[in-house]
DNA sequence: CCGTTCACTGATCACTGATAGCTAATCTAT
DNA sequence: ATAGATTAGCTATCAGTGATCAGTGAACGG
């Protein structure tokens, strides 16, 4: 080593010397951090109702020091949207799915309607359009994207190749999750009948993937 | 006629003389003038960001006027609606629907999802709880419990009797007006999927209801 | 040790929904 | 016709909101 070992380091990756990098670990906590109390703060008053100074006392800053960290209240809504994301997808990647597609389908729906309920004001943030002036960024975007790919993945799954399908598909997943949240929020109502619907869109996919005398 | 027409009037009516009835029908008239310019205000900046100023000059009023017609934001709220669900119930009456009751479903579908397609803030307010202190009143409840009277009507028309289908028939309804409206705003990518959607309702009813051959 | 960047603050702005107190105009009853 | 009451509207003001700006002190770099 050298007499000037951050040097080193630094070369190594253009300009990133490692305290720097410490820096910038310490404010993406803190950003975190941010994010997670507004997800309490909706929680207790609603989705539309956080306030910045209620947010900034809960994580010890004034009001405008918030605006070091989010670009606006609608840029704070999208880390919330990202973030939000991330733990669905989060439980879908840990999640070990059966080896029968179509058991793993049902398995899918579940795991989103039952993840919608968790959080009413979550499901609100990631699946309506709620917000007055909000769109999502281009990193909320991939998020979605990704969600999509995940739920492609399981329409292949079953033999999915058309078009049209996924287009039901993805109505009866919003629709279940909806009801359960909004209709039946601490209960199970819509979430028991989520087999029994898709059985009956599973036997409609056979229907659709093998016209005639197949046996299978 | 004798010399005061409307003293004779009023006797008529125990204590409401026609001019109280003249004030009030101003009064409701501006009532509903007011709601209709918050459906317009609603619908350029989103529901949630209407302004008390803005709307009241609208309607040719001060701001705090506007108290002088709803408690407060929540009961214009709560007026706008009322106002929603009338406005479902009124093109659902008009509606002649065909004499299969099966096809009838699928009309009365289609409907529901063409009607949320007209008006993403309406549908917002209607059938998302998206306002943060917002309760429908008990006028709101009879409004939204007439609607559900005629969905009923429909199930019990396919002769469905248990408890579990609507469960479905709902999810399935709200999904694809859902999907419609945020996924697809100006197109008709799930509207033209309710048809076939239905037909798999449907032959699932039928497999309910007659468990083991019968014809039919 | 000097200069720069970072993290944060206090003061302030325009705007929000809501309340209080007042003023005409309109209607009621004598 | 006129005193009293009700209605419909106003101005002024409140606390709370998101956002902006100039400034401060500490940490870091050469």
């Amino acid at each position: 080593m050298n007499g000037l070992g951050r040097v080193v380091q630094r070369s190594s990756a253009a300009s990133e010397p490692e305290h720097v990098d410490r820096r910038r670990r310490r404010r993406e906590a803190k950003r975190a951090k941010i994010v997670a109390e507004a997800w309490g703060l909706a929680r207790r008053d609603g989705l539309a109702a956080i306030s910045l100074r209620d947010l900034a006392d809960r994580v010890d800053l004034q009001q405008p020091s918030l605006y070091a960290y989010f670009d606006s209240k609608l840029a704070l809504y999208d880390a919330m949207f990202v973030d939000g994301y991330r733990q669905l997808l989060a439980i879908l990647a840990r999640h070990t799915f059966s080896d029968d597609p179509r058991e793993a389908l049902v398995e899918f729906v579940e795991l989103i309607v039952r993840f919608s309920t968790e959080d009413v004001v979550r499901h609100q943030l990631l699946f309506q359009r709620t917000i007055p002036g909000y769109k999502p960024s281009p990193e909320g975007r991939e998020v979605t994207r990704a969600l999509l790919a995940v739920g492609t993945e399981r329409m292949v799954a079953i033999g999915v190749t058309d078009y049209d399908t996924p287009v039901i598909f993805t109505a009866m997943v919003a629709g279940f999750a909806h009801q359960q949240v909004f209709n039946d929020p601490g209960g199970d109502r819509w979430l028991r009948q989520v087999r029994p619907a898709m059985e009956m869109f599973l036997a409609e996919v056979d229907r659709r993937t093998k016209p005639r005398k197949a046996k299978r």
